[in-house]
DNA sequence: TTGTAGGCGTTATCAC
DNA sequence: GTGATAACGCCTACAA
């Protein structure tokens, strides 16, 4: 903080010593109302309120953080806002915090290792109460973590590096591919329709374990891997059909990529669900905008929220790293019935 | 700040007293070398940075902050992250400042007034130096934009309050309409399809402008009103069917309502653009998605991002509020060929 | 219950 | 070029 940015003095800002000299009481009055600290006689408690509203005043939290060393402050590190599960993430934290006394802070990474480096340390140098990151990579985000871990309380979300003992919260991505095996097994004629997986080189550890429990859970089936993204989707299609499949059954590692895939199949002219189903990850709003609409594995993102919140919340006792993971369901769409 | 949150003390933080004591000089020349505020001696520096790095010294700016009375901190205030409209101003408000001494941190206001009104003051109170704020209701929002505009510098960005003179910038919503005219105008023949409007009840000013421009280029022409969402678009299109519309040019206020009547339409049985085109306004990145694609007017986020960055790092005797208003283009989708 | 005083970590002013 | 010192705004012993 503190450069590079003009400042905008209007005119100088109303402080406790301003409010307390217009209230005849001292400045420790003040702060005791203001802060609810302690209990004030009423006649002091209106005239102190008074005069704070009469001058506008607004408690300065930069003082207030440095006398306490908290600053009631959580600071999300996120990857990149305009990639939707993200995003809603972020979204589903802020309301869970949202009850709280805790402020959530939103900083995007955008995808670099030097900018989440900046983050964390913005948000340690604000001296927030906890850091929760979604680590930009498996491995090389280590530092950052570390770095983050080594002053505050830490949280990783959705993915976690190798390699640092710190918290996470995410899917339980083996139990999402359950559900799509059971999907599959259930509704699915796979002698029709074989299964083909399109992935994520495994930057993440979410790419990392869908792609191990897909192996395991269909051995010997063809993978495709590819980037994040809706573009890589589309692409694979056409790997996918040179390769001389017609028919088949595709579990995509993530909604973006499925929905890159319906987009793909349908430019190629092949209908979904009727020569091909496609299966996404993750539950993002937009999954119903597609055409068909998508059937995904849906992750719990208020219960996300709310685990983090209580994490957070935790008395830092419980010091033992922890691991949750959380159970995600099936959502039905047109892309693969039930 | 500082209240609600357990206390994560590992150990004592280190300080540029330790850091001074460590390297054998005097707290004013380590804060020297690591603000890089004034020259000092090599073997002096290199003590003081090697000392730092040996402690693990990471500046507090919290103190900084205090002393200094700025932050290098920019604000931003979004209804909602998981509007993909919003998420996407946010990331490319990220990205602007990436190379600027400034730290974007993003709040959600979860579009509830109060919770809108906490982020205002949690920012103030952490004294960032400009509050970006995308306001949630164009009157009601109004006393947050006033409170924010009073002590710091103060951007509404896409949507603007009534009656507070604050600066803005946003899209260029009467041109916007300028280009779908002219679309309809060069590509459509309005007798075979008439137009018809799907907008937002006007609680936001880019509502607002878009409606206002619609009924001046295309008087008499029926106008839908609802939520600025997907549901809201569904929904139109039975209002629509049951007005005894078969066939027409839909123009929406936003992609999310445009996407919303395309799948209304292909539940109906109705296709695109065959019996109805849609045109949206936005440009979403999940427009592509959509099937057909989606026509839309695309805003410019990149550079509204960067026009903020400008309006920012501008030396703050240009006191007047600006108005910024951002051309934006047409993009052509399959939902209304060009 | 209220007031006084000291200090949180940093930077700016002033001497040297 | 370097060091001592005084703030910045707030909270919290401690004293009254």
């Amino acid at each position: 903080m503190a450069e590079g940015l003009p400042q905008h003095a209007l005119s100088r800002p109303v402080t406790m010593a301003d409010v307390a000299a217009h209230a005849g009481v001292s400045v420790s009055t003040v702060s005791r109302v203001i802060s609810a600290a302690r209990p004030v006689a009423e006649p002091l408690r209106d005239a102190v309120l008074g005069a704070a509203a009469e001058l506008g005043y607004q408690v300065n939290l930069v003082g207030r953080a440095l006398r306490k060393g908290r600053t009631a402050t959580v600071g999300l590190l996120v990857p990149d806002l305009d990639n939707p599960f993200f995003s809603s993430l972020a979204q589903h934290l802020s309301t869970a915090f949202e009850g709280s006394a805790a402020d959530v802070l939103v900083f995007s990474t955008c995808g670099d290792l030097r900018v989440e480096r900046r983050g964390v340390e913005a948000f340690l140098g604000r001296q927030v109460d906890a850091v929760v990151m979604i680590p930009c990579h498996e491995s090389e985000s280590v530092d950052s973590v570390r770095l983050a871990a080594h002053s505050a309380l830490t949280i990783q979300l959705d993915r976690q590096v190798v390699g640092a003992d710190v918290h996470f919260v995410g899917c339980d991505n083996a139990a999402g591919l359950g559900l799509i095996t059971t999907h599959i097994r259930e509704h699915v004629d796979v002698d029709d329709k074989p299964v083909l997986y399109v992935g994520a080189k495994t930057l993440s550890s979410s790419g990392h374990e869908r792609f191990q429990q897909f192996t395991q859970n269909f051995p010997d089936r063809p993978t495709y891997l590819g980037d994040f993204d809706f573009a890589w989707g589309q692409q694979a299609v056409d790997e996918i059909l040179s390769d001389g499949h017609t028919r088949g059954t595709i579990v995509a590692a993530a909604d973006i990529i499925g929905l890159g895939v319906i987009a793909g199949l349908h430019v190629r002219g092949y209908r979904v669900p009727d020569d091909f189903r496609v299966i996404g990850f993750d539950g993002i709003g937009v999954a119903r905008f597609a055409h068909p609409t998508l059937t995904t594995v849906r992750q719990p993102v208020e219960e996300i929220g709310q685990t983090v919140l209580d994490l957070v919340s935790l008395p830092r006792s419980t010091t033992p790293s922890r691991s949750v993971r959380i159970a995600p369901d099936l959502i039905l769409g047109d892309s693969s019935p039930g």
